[in-house]
RNA sequence: GGGGUCGUAGUUCAGUUGGUUAGAACGCCGGCCUGUCACGCCGGAGGUCGCGAGUUCGAGUCUCGUCGGCCCCGCCA
């Protein structure tokens, strides 16, 4: 049976939210619209919960206040919405809710209006009750109804207020940059927009605004920003959406130092203003080099220990086969010491650490147990020299375990950081509450495609050399460094920049060194080049991963909680289905046939 | 493309070694109740065990496939 109310609104003008009302309103005539939170029936007397964003208020309907009023009220049903005026009464002090904002106090319904249904809701709309995240996004609008829900939407909106305040006063102007643009070859999968006007050709949704946002220093803009959707047609992760926000900054004239300078002031204003929390300032800095070396990652989190050691140079020549034949190789040895880490089971280190560093492409892990007498798969081929400098090295003592990892150092790098991530997160070494920033510079300006003999940028090709090593990028590329920067928080890449090249000769030179003929160069980035070609002023800037860092501050674990209406694993839209089929027609003008059976 | 995990009432879950009619709590429906706020009391309805095959006398339970949620690898300049 079908509910339906069509009390209209009427000239009501609401007086307040529902979780404002005080004690110092008792005596006045209030009137509150909201939705229901369940009805207390108690034949007599209604209580209801009225609901709005703000908060609850209780709401009671008594019939010798207003037999009317009371005869609706039994209608009510949870969700209902609805719009009372009322008195608003001090409660009995027995009847005093401490639960809530408004427990002082309750409105006495003289009048009612039932202004729309609703179904029974799937899950109960309650801070408490959990609902799978399945049935949350697919009732997204009802999941919204919950603090829980809204709040980390909220506190991503006052994050983005706060920002651009901050950058409007340092004279940064937000430009908007198309969102139907043209496709550029490398970096991620473009989401492609087919033209109707030009058939078989087809705009890209914007990875991000990279040439746009240079090209308007180009124009004198001076100083940029934006807070824009990108877009890249690859596989999600808990922190990894097909779209995504970016603020985007950009500045003419700077170096590095330019671009920390403001960066540090405005993420020590989010965290000053969201989270009550004074960062030490200047942020510390990291050479690639020596965030690889000692944590294996290039976005290490800097929050707790466990730092990569080097034993390489002990096991050359080792009776270890497995070391001193990657070491011939070329390869490392790495290890970590975990304090009391003797006490792993047999399992654990047969089965579960070796499993989870072979998903990085690791074949094996060797461990040492710092019993008494050492425990070891390895220990009768240690000599005494090698014993000794492990332990110098690895500064373990009795209890700790010492795990170590012989391969190409991208593997054993690879495998380690997340070793160690997964141990720090196992065995509680990461404070929950601390929060630690960290730039990450001297990146390397281009590395060996992994599959291909080809060199692709490590940052993106328009980030500028260090002008220092300019002379090494015709003979050795590799050794090049770049002016290029991240930002790193908790181990979360959350921002990434450059200084960029400015001068048309150098950038045609690097992109000649990723391997674009100059043909192809002129073809892909011809309207970019030259823009170049006309006074492009020294300019850098930075990107961050706005949907990250609202995750971070807001302390969600997914960046679907940052998101009104993300997508799912799978790329769909559980709220609307999209993506789905559509009219033929509209595939015939568009000029498009899909070869997809039946 | 690959690995892991989950899928049972509206919701969250339990369900033994494969064995009678698949349970609980909350929610829902009806009745009673004037101080509840997780209201209470009495009664009731509600299931294609994700879907499809297979094994078996017999499948929620075992096998295979498939679909979906989540986590991860690959991918993400």
């Amino acid at each position: 049976m079908e509910r339906v109310f069509g009390d209209p609104l009427g000239d009501w003008r609401r007086s307040c939210y529902c979780g404002e009302p005080r004690v110092s309103s008792v005596g006045e005539e209030l009137i509150l619209a909201g939705w229901a939170q369940g009805r207390r029936d108690h034949g007599g007397l209604i209580f209801v919960d009225l609901r709005d964003r703000s908060g609850i208020i209780q709401i009671v309907f008594n019939p010798e206040v207003s037999p009317a009023a009371h005869d609706k009220a039994k209608q009510i049903r949870s969700e209902d919405v609805l719009a009372v005026r009322g008195l608003l009464a001090r409660r009995p002090p027995e009847t005093i809710n401490s639960q809530i904002a408004t427990g002082e106090v309750e409105l006495l319904a003289r009048e009612v209006k039932l202004l729309n249904a609703s179904q029974v809701p799937p899950f109960p709309i309650e801070d408490e009750a959990e609902a799978s995240e399945n049935t949350r996004l697919k009732y997204r609008y009802l999941d919204l109804r919950r603090p829980r829900s809204l709040s980390p939407l909220v506190l991503r909106y006052r994050m983005c207020k706060k920002i651009r305040d901050y950058l409007d006063g340092l004279g940064f102007i937000e430009i908007e940059t198309p969102v139907l643009t043209k496709s550029t070859p490398e970096g991620a999968r473009d989401y492609l927009v087919p033209s109707r006007i030009y058939p078989g050709r087809f705009y890209a949704l914007p990875q991000s605004p990279q040439l746009f946002k240079q090209i308007l220093m180009v124009g004198g803009l001076d100083r940029y920003f934006q807070i824009v959707r990108c877009f890249r047609d690859e596989d999600l992760r808990a922190d990894r959406q097909p779209e995504f926000t970016q603020l985007d900054v950009e500045m003419s004239f700077v170096q590095p130092e330019d671009v920390f300078q403001v960066v540090e002031v405005m993420i020590g204003l989010l965290f000053k203003e969201l989270k009550g929390i004074d960062l030490q300032r200047p942020f510390p800095r990291l050479s690639w080099e020596q965030a690889i070396s000692r944590y294996g990652s290039d976005k290490p989190d800097l929050r707790f220990g466990l730092e990569l050691r080097d034993f390489s140079s002990t096991f050359q020549g080792s009776q270890v086969r497995v070391f001193s034949e990657a070491l011939a190789k070329g390869g490392v040895v790495k290890g970590i010491a975990v304090p009391g880490g003797s006490a792993f089971s047999r399992k654990e280190l047969t089965d579960e650490f070796p499993g989870f560093v072979g998903r990085y492409g690791a074949k094996g892990l060797a461990w040492i147990k710092l019993t008494p007498e050492w425990q070891s798969p390895i220990a009768k081929f240690l000599t005494e020299q090698e014993r000794s400098d492990i332990l110098q090295i690895s500064g373990a003592r009795s209890g700790d375990i010492i795990f170590l990892l012989a391969d190409e150092a991208r593997v054993v790098h690879e495998a380690l950081s997340n070793l160690r991530l997964h141990l720090g997160e196992r065995l509680g070494l990461i404070p929950q509450e601390a929060y630690s920033l960290v730039w990450i510079v001297d990146f390397p300006l281009l590395e060996h495609d992994p599959e291909g003999r080809r060199y692709v940028s490590v940052h993106h090709p328009f980030t500028a050399p260090r002008d220092q090593d300019l002379n090494l990028l015709s003979q050795e590329p590799l050794k090049v460094r770049s002016k290029a920067y991240d930002l790193v928080l908790n181990g979360v890449e959350i921002g990434g920049g450059s200084i960029r090249i400015h001068q048309v000769s150098l950038q045609k030179q690097v992109l000649g060194l990723l391997g674009f003929s100059p043909e192809e160069a002129e073809e892909r980035f011809g309207f970019f080049l030259e823009a170049l070609s006309f006074g492009a002023p020294p300019h850098g800037g930075i990107a961050f991963g706005v949907d990250r860092l609202a995750m971070i501050l807001s302390g969600a674990r997914s960046i679907r909680e940052v998101i009104a209406f993300p997508k799912s694993q799978r790329a769909v839209c559980l709220l609307t289905d999209a993506p789905s089929a559509v009219d033929p027609k509209q595939l015939k003008e568009l000029g498009i046939k899909t070869i997809l059976g039946e």
